[in-house]
DNA sequence: CGGTACGTTGATATCTCTCAAAGCAGGTGG
DNA sequence: CCACCTGCTTTGAGAGATATCAACGTACCG
C-alpha cells in the first residue's frame, strides 16, 4: 500500500530493506524545521501535519499526510518544515539520502512519487486558492466537505459524521484563520443547521450537507 | 537547457521529436480551466502565470512560470489551471498525453520533473505560509525580494532595478491582496525610501534592499 | 473534586476591501 | 504637434471582516 500501489516487485523489496517501522504518538514531531534533513517516510495509518513558520512564529499548516501517503522533503539538505502526528500514527521511515539512491534505481518507485507529488502539489493549489481569496465561512465549510470526502463516517439516519482529527488550534492554522473565528464560524453553521458539534467540538456531525455547499462555494 | 538540463541525449532526441515551438505574445491564453488537457510546456523565454479561480470568478495566481520550468498538469484529464503569457513568450509545446507516453521509456527526463515538482510543492509550501499568514506588507516586500532574486538587474549606483513583469492586478492575485492595498503598500516602502517607482509604477528600482528585509520578515 | 487544556463567546481594535474619483502614461487620429 | 481617449495606477473615505484581548464554559483526568 502506499508508494507500493503500483511498484515493481523488486523495487519494492530493495526499498523495504532500508525502511525501518516507526510508531508516533499524537503530538510527536517527526521532522523539525531546520534540522538536517535525514529522514523520509510513508505513512501505514494515523495523520501528520506539515507546518511552515516564519521568523516570528506563525504557523501554517501547509499540507495534512494521510495513510497511505509519502512525506519529507527529497533533495533538500535541511528541512524547512515541521511534521507532526495528529494521530498516533504508524509509519515507516527511510534514511533519506538512501531513499533517493534506491530510487534512482527503482524507476516504479520514481514514477509512484512524481504522480504523488504532482497531486499534492494540485491540493497546494487548491489551497492557495483558498488562502488568497475566499473568506472564512467558505473555508470552513469548504475544509469540513473536504473531511467528508476523506474520513467520513456514513451514520444511520442519514448524516455524515466526522471525527475531526484536529483541534481548533490546528484547523485555524490549517485555514490561515485565528481559532476564535474558526469556533465563531462553526458554530454559525450549528445554528444554520448544517452540522452538529458534540464531543466538546471534536466530533462533527454534519447533518445537512446540501445546505453545506453554497456556504463553501459561494455565487 | 530546462527539461533538458541533464537528461540523457536519447531521451531528449525522443521528446523532441513530439515537441513544437510555439510563440505566446503578452495577454496570451496557454490553456483555459476546464478545458481538456491536451498539452503541456517548456518555457524557451518568457515569464507566464498560472491561475486557478473560485466559481464565482475570484482568481489566483498559483505559480509563475520562467524561462526553462516546465508547465502543465500530467495526468490529468482535464486542466483546472489557466496558463497566460505575462510578457511575449516562447514555448517547446507537447501534447500531454504523448509527453505522458514518452516520459514512461525516459527515466531521466522523469527524473528531472521529478526535481522541479518537488521545487514547485516547496515553492507553493512557502506561498501558502505567505498568504495564510503574512500581513499586506510583508506579502509585497518579500515579493520584491524574491523578483530580485529572479529577475533584477543591478545599476551603476548599487540599487537595484526590476522590470516588474506584472501589472498591479497581477501581483493582486499573485499575493491575495487588492489592487489598492498593493499600490498602498508600494508607496509606503516609496515613502520609507526603501524604493523608487518609474514608468507609471512598472520599473521599481530598490534603493535600499536592507530596509526591505525586515518589513518582509519582521521581528 | 479540582485542575488543566481546549473551546466558546463578547467587546474592541486593526486591517484590508470596497466604492468612488482623480492622476498619469502611452497610443491614436486629427 | 496636440487633444483626446483608454487603461492602469494612485489616493481617499468608509464599510466590513477578521484579529486581538479577555472572560467564561466545558470536557477530560488524575
Amino acid at each position: 500500500m502506499g508508494l507500493c500501489g503500483a511498484a515493481d516487485r523488486d523495487d519494492l523489496s530493495a526499498l523495504s530493506s532500508i525502511g525501518r517501522r516507526r510508531a508516533l504518538a499524537a503530538g510527536q514531531v517527526l521532522t523539525w524545521a531546520g534540522d538536517d534533513n535525514v529522514l523520509c517516510a510513508n505513512v501505514v495509518s494515523g495523520i501528520l501535519k506539515v507546518t511552515a513558520s516564519t521568523a516570528n512564529g506563525r504557523e501554517q499548516i501547509v499540507g495534512l499526510v494521510f495513510a497511505g501517503d509519502f512525506v519529507g522533503q527529497l533533495f533538500e539538505e535541511t528541512s524547512s518544515l515541521t511534521v507532526t502526528a495528529l494521530v498516533d500514527s504508524d509509519l515507516c521511515v527511510y534514511p533519506r539520502e538512501r531513499f533517493e539512491r534506491v530510487m534512482a534505481e527503482a524507476s516504479s518507485i520514481e514514477r509512484m512519487l512524481l504522480r504523488r507529488t504532482l497531486a499534492s502539489l494540485n491540493d497546494a493549489r487548491e489551497r492557495m486558492l483558498t488562502l488568497g481569496k475566499r473568506g472564512a465561512q467558505e473555508r470552513v465549510a469548504g475544509f469540513l466537505l473536504d473531511l467528508v470526502d476523506r474520513t467520513a463516517v456514513r451514520t444511520v439516519d442519514g448524516s455524515i459524521s466526522i471525527d475531526v482529527p484536529v483541534s481548533r488550534g490546528d484547523m485555524a492554522d490549517f485555514l490561515g484563520l485565528t481559532i476564535e473565528t474558526v469556533s465563531r464560524q462553526l458554530t454559525r453553521l450549528k445554528v444554520l443547521g448544517a452540522i452538529t458539534l458534540a464531543r466538546g467540538g471534536r466530533s462533527i456531525l454534519i447533518t445537512d450537507r446540501a445546505a453545506l455547499e453554497p456556504l463553501a462555494n459561494p455565487e
